[in-house]
DNA sequence: ATGATATGTGACTAAATCATCACCTGTCAA
DNA sequence: TTGACAGGTGATGATTTAGTCACATATCAT
């Protein structure tokens, strides 16, 4: 089951955004390989972990004493649904596109 | 100029995210069109609706004292592709898809 | 077995956020 | 021109949230 209100406010987070970064470069990292990232305690790695984790957009699998995290696409695909239709969706997508290369462009 | 965190935070709330659905409903609402469908004050759905536009999820137009807004659906396409890649977005738009029709039939 | 490793919990403080209020400015229609 | 309408601002109180801490449990390697 999939709530509105932990998606997005699990999504108002930079670090947990960052997070999610992290794991869309690469999944199943531990909470200790992620901690050693961030100049935050363990606890408030943790924390966020599981915020995301009560909010579907990661997934875990406990491996021994390790716990491997695994990012979920779905919430976001569902996010991009409810506001983008498929005439939009072209739309879009072609404007992103153009504003990523501008932004290229200008570096 | 899309500021992430002004994205996030913008979509953390229920009521701005309601409002966000009016919008792609239909666009070119006022702000008094949009107040009488909430019950919260007209001052309340003003602010979110400031929130909204400083983080480029909706644009404006003057029409002499009235204030069109329009939902912008760039932004979302951004988040979408923050996360999901090519190989991705297949699985998780399938998926997605399943969700629903699984929910539908629980009807 | 035992010390090191990996993850987990409840309580606390500081900071951010929501909703409301009284009051203000600009535009329209007759 | 005048009254009604549409939109706008800054300050305030109540609620929520982020980050930290001391302390705890489970698993591994030797």
């Amino acid at each position: 089951m999939i709530d509105d209100d932990l998606v997005f406010k699990a999504l108002a987070d930079r670090t947990r955004r960052q997070l999610l970064d992290r794991l869309f470069d690469r999944d199943g990292r531990t909470l200790t390989e992620l901690e050693s990232e961030f100049a935050m305690t363990r606890f408030g790695v943790m924390r966020h972990l599981r915020v995301l984790e009560e909010a579907n957009l990661i997934v875990t699998r406990r491996l021994g004493r390790k716990k491997l995290h695994f990012l979920n696409p779905i919430p976001i695909r569902l996010i991009h649904d409810r506001w983008i239709d498929k005439y939009r969706a072209r739309r879009a997508k072609a404007l992103a596109e153009l504003k990523r290369e501008l932004e290229e462009e200008a570096r």
